[in-house]
DNA sequence: GACCTGTCAAGAGCAGTGCTCTCTTTCCTT
DNA sequence: AAGGAAAGAGAGCACTGCTCTTGACAGGTC
């Protein structure tokens, strides 16, 4: 899961892999059942039947184990938005940019603490190490990729002048897209980003409390109709 | 702070008064540099000289103590957020919009502690009581205010049709506004309003990284044209 | 002025946490 | 079979939130 172990040979590593897979996924019990402020070593370790000092021989400390848990929510969220992703026709640009933004609430709702550990309060004293941000731009990637698209097939909207210090403020991230993109429209598409899980994120920590009615279906309506706003922004249209 | 108890009468009233506020104070230092996970009764104890146990005679738990600190927390960003927004002319919609904007980041970027108190993960085990959600709503009033304003002025932009389902989902927020503002342009202010924290929250939680240029002027940059591309989805256009 | 009552600080204690160190057992390799 | 590495267990340190009891003191009343 972390860095892999290659094949394991002897019937101890074997062993070694086996238990620590145990304690991952006691973890991640923990994490969905309370939350990750509630995640202690030493339940974990009762989960699966050991004395708390004995899981230190597998999980370097606590922080570890957040990494851990943080890198399989990114990659849970990235498969289930690639899968939902896929399934619809390319040329289908705003079809693919909803069924993203839908795959993610619905992820985002199943898990609700993965969420939070992932975008909401960063843990403090916590810094995401390196190997969080392969897993962590798997969604940014599928947004980028309908941005190009959008460019080559020459739908994007005409671009607007820009300062130049607002060009260069985004430099990393057109960096991904290698000149495929212009600045304008992706600083249009970092605003679709921010939107969708703004909004998300508003769902779920509570802000929506007397502003959108609670019932599921009027939290999707709204959703989908936001979503489509955003689109519209990107110069996604219905007319595909 | 909490329930005002009226005016102290006699010198042990004072007292009381007086070490209760001394308590929160100590108490928002702790929240200010460690974040509130770090936030315990017994620093905060040992920070006025008391031991752990006679701070429950002021304050009933640690929740009730991050209550009061989350209302601090709103009224802080409102007080704020007003300032700024009431020094612009108001006819002039967009620098209203933007100067809510910026303050709202200026504030943030200033005490991000406190800002992920209140718009980060929720505290687990703990709900907000009712006394947070007047305090919580002063930026959103401005916001709507400026809806309101611009709709009495004719500006607002010709409302697109919408499925009923999507406007009743809103019921809960078109209250506030009480008919001055139609269903699309309400819709067209909680975007804005979700873009808004969205783009903080990621700028303030990490997500930015790799993505906008870290500097001070480059973040700015960028927030400043994020917020002018939301201003132009309300109808706030440069020609005020 | 004596007395009762309510308030407050303090201490001990419970149950829990992350983490380290040491000791013993187990199992794999040579 | 022997040596050594890996793994588990236990004790312990320094913390946490919170409760209960004890003793000191101040306020108002008789």
């Amino acid at each position: 899961m972390t860095t892999s172990p290659t094949v394991p040979r002897t019937a101890r590593d074997r062993a070694r892999a086996e238990i620590t897979a145990e304690i991952l996924d006691a973890a991640r019990q923990h994490l969905a059942r309370e939350g990750a402020a509630a995640l202690s070593l030493r339940a974990v370790a009762r989960d699966v039947g050991m004395v708390s000092s004995a899981v230190y021989r597998y999980v370097p400390n606590r922080d570890a184990l957040l990494t851990m848990l943080i890198i399989d929510a990114y990659d849970s969220l990235g498969a289930v938005v690639e899968k939902a992703e896929s399934a619809v026709a390319r040329e289908d640009r705003l079809g693919r940019f909803l069924a993203i933004c839908h795959a993610v609430r619905g992820w985002a709702l199943a898990h609700p603490h993965e969420y939070a550990l992932i975008y909401g309060t960063p843990v403090p004293g916590y810094a995401a190490p390196e190997d969080t941000i392969g897993p962590a731009s798997r969604v940014s990637l599928l947004l980028i990729g309908i941005l190009v698209d959008l460019t080559a097939s020459g739908a994007a909207p005409a671009p607007d002048e820009l300062d130049p210090s607002v060009a260069a403020s985004i430099a990393p991230v057109l960096e991904f897209a290698d000149g495929r993109v212009s600045d304008d429209l992706m600083l249009r598409g970092l605003a679709a980003w921010s939107g969708l899980f703004g909004t998300i994120t508003f769902e779920l920590f509570g802000q929506f409390h007397n502003v959108v009615a609670s019932s599921q279906r009027a939290r999707k309506a709204f959703f989908d109709h936001q979503m489509r706003q955003l689109a519209s922004g990107l110069g996604l249209d219905e007319a595909a």
